[in-house]
RNA sequence: GGUUCCUUGGCCGAGCGGUUAGGCACUGGUCUGCAAAACCAGGUACGGCGGUUCGAGUCCGCCAGGAACCUCCA
């Protein structure tokens, strides 16, 4: 199984079969948030899409060591010569302090990651604590002859990069066409060429994160931080590098061209984009103002939500679509999602109904083979969900009993649902906080459909019936059995 | 303008040359006092036009529409 895992890789833009540098070990880098704002829907998607890859390698017995960083400095707005750092601009408009600002967010990121049943990564390193091991990559560039400075700053010169390695792999750029498509360069520019970006920013004198530095008080460059980060905890090349596809340009390409005139090799052999979750065809997006924040999925306060989602139907959502595909909301969609999860979870409560009997009508064999099959396929998720829909049906007819099943079987069923439902996928399917563990309740509610049942022994359909609306109005689905009747919270 | 990609049934979404993806919704049946749930059954979709092939949502070309990136964004 180990070595059958096939990759999406962006360089290669094809499904390579995936062998880590050094064997049982993987080391995975994701960009992390930008923490200048509330984590919309679109951080739930690469969140969730390596947390799923994390987890499938976990169980493959891969030891892994997965980092994620928190962006709390750099990422300038605008061009540039005249950027504003995104956690500056903020702390200026709230008036905090720019950690604090960074703290808060950082905060909540981690709180509705949590809800949303991601793990936490194994090292989540912050750009800040890391200034100095980012001027010794700069310094590296630069006595390597890849940067100059300009006015205090420091620039990476992709006109020589691209002499002697090949600038654009990833994305399939080319210098040439960068340098003829970009806008009329400012006047004022510092650098040599368009395609340069910077390594190091000479900070304005309002400018208030700012670090010491042989060229300048200044901060480092938007791209710099994952190319130290990664080199500090993963090494000069690691398997697996992560994160969104808008990430792709200049982002990894510009971190590919620091780290290979730093190290003299591409950073990471295999480079994973998630695509992005869109709405009404566009993306959702800070810029776009067109996001929806966890917070508001999970509360229903937003005016273009019909209602609040559980965070289980967010992720159960976003695993229904494969990790490279759009995948556009709508409530609609979300609500077929919430339904379909809700079959599924029921289902894995109910194995423990089924009677075992001494023969099996199902081949649990090829259910696992399937469901292993369509992970080993670039963590085709959608496809082992429609596997375990599959199950599903099984389960229920097993309890219908049109399927019989032995209890060797009944018992690999239930080891499988449970390994890929709940650890793979990571879909939490407990009912208990939901189905309310007050025993003083189960009784008051056996009491009262008890009581129904006489009722309906007297042929009172009239007052059974009352009992059953107003019981549903409170929010509680009654199912008759032919004997009795079972209830649950809905 | 450049780079990359997408267009599947009422909706969401798989599919990578040849047999039913799956979910939601819908229709009929079974069960039920009636419902609900569940089970059984049902609808045959692939933007347009050409081409390759015994055979094409699936490969190639052209056209139409859309998206992402080329400024920060997951």
């Amino acid at each position: 199984m180990k070595d059958q895992l096939y990759i999406y890789n962006t360089l290669s833009r094809k499904k390579e079969l995936f062998k880590p540098l050094i064997p049982e070990r993987v080391g995975l880098y994701v960009c992390g948030p930008t923490v200048y704002g509330d984590p919309h829907l679109g951080h739930a998607r690469p969140a969730i899409t390596f947390d799923l890859l994390t987890r499938f390698l976990t169980h493959l017995d891969y030891k892994v060591r997965y980092v994620r960083n928190i962006t709390d400095v750099g990422h300038l707005e605008n061009d540039a010569d005249e950027g504003e750092d995104k956690i500056a601009k903020k702390a200026k408009l709230e008036e905090l302090e720019p950690m604090e600002v960074a703290q808060y967010y950082t905060n909540r990121y981690h709180h509705y990651m949590g809800m949303l049943n991601v793990k936490d990564p194994s090292i989540e390193p912050h750009a800040s604590g890391h200034v100095i091991e980012q001027l010794e990559v700069i310094k590296s560039i630069v006595d390597k002859g890849y940067a100059y400075e300009s006015n205090g700053s420091v620039y990476f010169d992709v006109k020589k990069y691209d002499e002697n390695f090949p600038y654009g792999i990833l994305s399939g750029r080319k210098v040439e066409d960068l340098i003829s498509n970009t806008r009329i360069l400012d006047g004022q520019s510092e650098k040599r060429s368009a395609p340069d970006f910077a390594l190091w920013k000479k900070a304005a004198p309002e400018h208030i994160m700012r670090w010491p530095s042989q060229w300048s008080e200044g901060f480092p460059g938007w791209h710099l931080e994952c190319s130290a980060m990664s080199k500090k905890y993963l090494g000069d090349q690691f398997d697996i590098h992560g994160g969104g596809m808008d990430l792709l340009f200049p982002h990894h390409e510009c971190e590919i061209a620091q780290s290979t005139v730093d190290n003299g090799k591409i950073p990471a052999r295999y480079w994973m984009h998630n695509n992005m979750i869109t709405v009404n065809g566009q993306k959702m997006g800070k810029s776009l103002g067109n996001f929806i924040t966890l917070e508001e999925f999970f509360t229903g306060n937003n005016k273009n939500l019909e209602q609040a989602y559980e965070p289980m139907t967010i992720r159960f959502f976003i695993l229904q679509a494969h990790y490279r595909s759009t995948l556009d909301f709508s409530n609609a969609a979300l609500q077929a999602a919430e339904k379909g999860f809700d079959r599924l979870r029921q289902a894995m409560a109910n194995i423990s109904k089924i009677n075992a009997l001494d023969k099996s009508s199902v081949d649990i064999a090829i259910f696992e083979q399937n469901c292993y099959a369509a992970l080993a396929d670039d963590l085709n998720s959608p496809v082992l969900i429609a596997h375990l829909f599959d199950a599903v049906k099984t389960i229920n007819s097993l309890i219908a009993g049109t399927q019989s099943i032995t209890q060797t079987d009944l018992m690999q069923l239930n080891r499988l649902m449970n390994l890929f439902v709940t650890d793979i996928l990571g879909l939490d399917v407990s009912i208990d906080q939901n189905n309310g563990n007050d025993d003083k309740l189960h009784e008051v509610m056996d009491l009262l459909l008890q009581v129904r049942n006489d009722l309906k022994d007297k042929k009172d359909w009239a007052t059974a019936d009352k009992i059953r609306n107003q019981l549903n109005d409170i929010g509680f689905e009654i199912k008759d059995g032919t004997t009795s009747a079972t209830w649950q919270l809905k």
